[in-house]
DNA sequence: TACCAAGTTGGCAGCGCTGCCAAATACGGC
DNA sequence: GCCGTATTTGGCAGCGCTGCCAACTTGGTA
């Protein structure tokens, strides 16, 4: 989208200096230090006993050499790396950066790095994914919804490796699940519309096969609506990135088609956003002549103009005691996370 | 901040199978299928020279056995693993996302894969971020910014694997630099603003020990106002996250100092959306009582009803140019990539 | 028929580190 | 001064794979 107003890039060539050599041992550094390579690897690893005069002498040899662990040798011999695998659907819904903040408030102290794949809600690519991460035999896996293939549940069970699931708990998990019920959160949605006596309402999301979590809630409101004896009057289905674009452009449409709508409901904020300007940029009273309701309590929508209503999710915590979980060694486990409607004034 | 919403967190406890045992290795292939350990090496890397017989039955064992190859042994046997270090400031502000993008984009083809680090702008956890992947022997680190530690300096330097510096070219870099000039991305925001009319400016960013890329565009500007005997004329410096909340209340203090105020710059777009919405809820009309200009091009502001003017940066370019280069063995090298003003209708 | 090049295959020594075990040393208590 | 226990240390065999080299097949060729 970019790509036209690039120029083409000017390069200006620079001498560099030759690749760097081997780098220092660790049979280096206890020569160095006049002591056994065990001795050494015990004082790195501070991880068995040794004497605070050897623990200075190596110390002062490591800084002096500059020597790096190499951890490819050390979780080769000790069959077990200190990476995480994290696979989400993707970087441009904010959900997943949040998440992944909290995932790192949790490695980060423990000394954990995460190695991060992006799925693009391609079910197949998520399989690719965790294929080649077990090459690395990472100490666990994060992923995403309960919705995977046959083959990975079998490749994850297979590795023996811990598993924790995350953001939805309508379903049958591998191993750990941490998050809340997507039905519900559309549910609990559909209940707030109803109850301030909206009765035509639109639906404006992601197509199904896309993104199964945001079809769970879309289930979860009609249920609702169902039992109300109602249905939505109408809605639009977008391939792609939700985007703030794709949401104005998506009511526009919705509401061309003439249907009389008091209300909308938008699968995320980026796409209610996208409806709330819409309607700011046309004359459309919200609430009056149209209620908007987005889901995930984006801070831009709760300090917009007119504070969007919302359901707002806990997605760094669902990341961070996922992360918890796991590598306390937590047995299989369930763990519903609450989740809550922000009324706005978009209702 | 979320915390308080959340309920303790309900746990239900289930049975979980055993923890998978020792995984299969290359020796039970290749005994498997009564072949050496090297020709079952060599065609499970397609590298090599093998008989299509021969690979046939290979990949039958394979597929059968279930057999993961384990890169930790082969990245020590060969000393050179397929991970990419990327280390970013944060994934809070929707540029790095981005950037991910477009390092993956590049990456993803040819099958590397990223570990991902997070410094909140602290160049000293940049340090030890970049110290602890050092482990992992990385074929490539990609940083943002010109500005590190002398350590982080001399670590890369000392390793001898290719970095690349994204994002910034005023500066000296270390290897590969990919970005564009941010002084001149202020102050060419500056000269659009005086263009424009504007004489009396304020400013809204990040204080300026946080986000070097900020402070210098905030100099860039400042320098195009000096030259026509001008300078900001009031300020507010953030700390913490970027966010439409802080700009939005930033812009409310800013004005409530009194000063008469005709244009405010804002260091990116979630500042300037912010600012944006504290005029639309206060009844100040933009942009003729006060002008609003962001940057970063992000799409909430474009398709804003009253679309932000902006810089749009190549931001998902920027990484991919980035993993490229590096990847492809360019010598080093510094890659200018170009940006551009779009103006919207708050100036 | 002998001989060579090209195409295949297997053997084996590491890559750098950790885990285990044995050896060396230190420290008390009688 | 001797012995048992606790603390420190070193040696060495792998972890699973790749790189190198030698060995073996082929199928032509002189």
């Amino acid at each position: 989208m970019l790509k036209e107003l690039l120029g083409k890039p000017r390069m200006s060539e620079t001498a560099r200096s030759s690749k760097g050599g081997k780098s220092v041992t660790l049979r280096e550094v206890s020569e160095a230090a006049g002591l056994g390579m065990s001795t050494v690897s015990r004082v790195i690893r501070n991880h068995g006993s040794f004497s605070a005069e050897t623990r200075m002498r190596v110390m002062e040899v490591v800084e002096r050499l500059g020597y790096v662990p190499n951890r490819l040798a050390g979780a080769l011999a000790s069959s077990g790396s200190n990476l995480v695998g994290i696979v989400i659907p993707s970087l441009h819904n904010i959900v997943f950066p949040d998440l992944l903040s909290g995932v790192a408030a949790a490695l980060d102290p423990v000394g954990y790095q995460s190695v991060i794949g992006v799925t693009d809600y391609d079910l197949a690519r998520e399989e690719a994914l965790i294929q080649s991460m077990l090459a690395w035999r990472p100490a666990a896996f994060l992923i995403v919804g309960l919705e995977h293939t046959d083959r990975t549940r079998s490749m994850l069970a297979a590795s023996g490796i811990r598993t924790a699931e995350l953001f939805d708990t309508d379903g049958e998990g591998i191993d750990i699940v941490v998050g809340f019920s997507q039905r519900e959160a559309g549910a609990v949605s559909a209940r707030h519309l109803l109850a301030k006596g909206y009765r035509s309402i639109g639906y404006v999301g992601p197509d199904f096969g896309t993104d199964p979590r945001s079809a769970k809630r879309y289930n979860g409101f009609r249920a609702v609506l169902s039992e109300n004896g109602l249905d939505f009057v109408d809605q639009e289905l977008l391939a792609g990135t939700s985007s703030t674009e794709a949401g104005r452009a998506a009511l526009e449409r919705l509401l061309a088609r003439g249907w009389k709508l008091d209300a909308v409901y938008f699968s995320n904020d980026d796409f209610a956003m996208g409806g709330l300007f819409h309607c700011i940029a046309s004359g459309i009273e919200v609430p009056s002549q149209l209620a908007i309701m987005g889901y995930n309590g984006l801070d831009i929508g709760r300090f917009a103009p007119q504070p969007l209503t919302t359901v707002l999710t806990p997605r760094a915590e669902v990341g961070e005691i996922g992360a918890r979980l796991i590598l306390d060694g937590s047995p299989s486990t369930v763990v519903e996370t609450a989740f809550k409607l922000v009324e706005g004034a978009t209702t």
